[in-house]
DNA sequence: CAAGGTATGTCAGACTGCTGACATGAGTCA
DNA sequence: TGACTCATGTCAGCAGTCTGACATACCTTG
């Protein structure tokens, strides 16, 4: 087996770093959420929902990263397992405004704080000035990509 | 529509800022490669076998960040339509050493130059002293994360 | 040399998230 | 007011990926 090969172009590519840096955050982020019995995506709905109550399915959706389609799903089991409360009827127009019930609430903190350990090993070697570099990269690329090409 | 309320915690978490970021990069991967009938697992697996031919099928999902599980299937579909070439017995042991067709370099040569304006447009904001901190910032966190916690 | 551990390729089943599509409600403009 | 556009919630079907499992080949270690 070559384990690890010289580095060629891949290498030197800023988007694969990207990819790689991002593939490594979803896999700690997994390993800590599995015993809790949690995928990421339903961790995000709920700190999300955590810190904006009252956001409808759609919005909760590309806060997540997904389409309102998924996440519609996760939403339905969560209200069915009693994480998530939506009024029945929606209070205008057709967005039906989700909250956390306090089982929701109990089930997060546990979560979060696991989460919270994932992203301080993640910062753990790097200085402050690094993180504020980084910081506004990222935010200059997510700029830069959501301009439409065409 | 609550268009973009303040921002909270999530949003100054490089964590989150991180996964904004790759998914804004998959998005626009997408959105280049569908009109040429292929994913970005299918990409990435050309392009790597183009930088390192011979390369396995338990590498090739490595470096694409899938089991192996899956590039295998990915790896049989681009077999049959003959865009990847892999010996009928494995030289030594079970490793099939997997190498790119004519007909898989001309197809990689397309996706390539979608591929690479993008990565073009995501760095077009950015300094190449911002380009290097972003690199080393990313390698850091990648390093950080790879240590398992427990 | 035998035994355990590790890595590989592959098959099968299950699941998550996506695309496509529809009806409905809200804002906009002539 | 009526037509147009846009966003939302939801249903159905599909593609891609994952987990689980098995047989096999290499590499250590006693």
């Amino acid at each position: 087996m070559s384990q690890d090969e010289a580095g060629v172009d891949l290498e030197t590519s800023l988007g694969y770093l990207l990819k790689e840096a991002s593939s490594a955050l979803r896999a700690a982020m997994e390993a800590v959420l599995r015993p809790l019995g949690m995928t990421v995506t339903h961790y995000s709905c709920l700190e999300l929902l955590a810190q904006r109550p009252g956001l409808s399915n759609s919005e909760l959706a590309r806060g997540a990263f997904v389409t309102r389609q998924s996440m519609n799903v996760l939403l339905q089991a969560l209200e069915r397992d009693g994480y998530v409360t939506r009024p029945a009827e929606a209070p205008v127009g057709k967005v039906l405004p989700a909250r956390l019930t306090p089982r929701g609430r109990r089930s997060l903190a546990k979560a979060s704080a696991a989460v919270r350990s994932v992203e301080v090993r993640m910062l753990s070697g790097m200085t402050d000035a690094e993180q504020s570099a980084a910081y506004a990269a990222l935010q200059s690329m997510i700029r830069s990509l959501q301009t439409p090409s065409s």
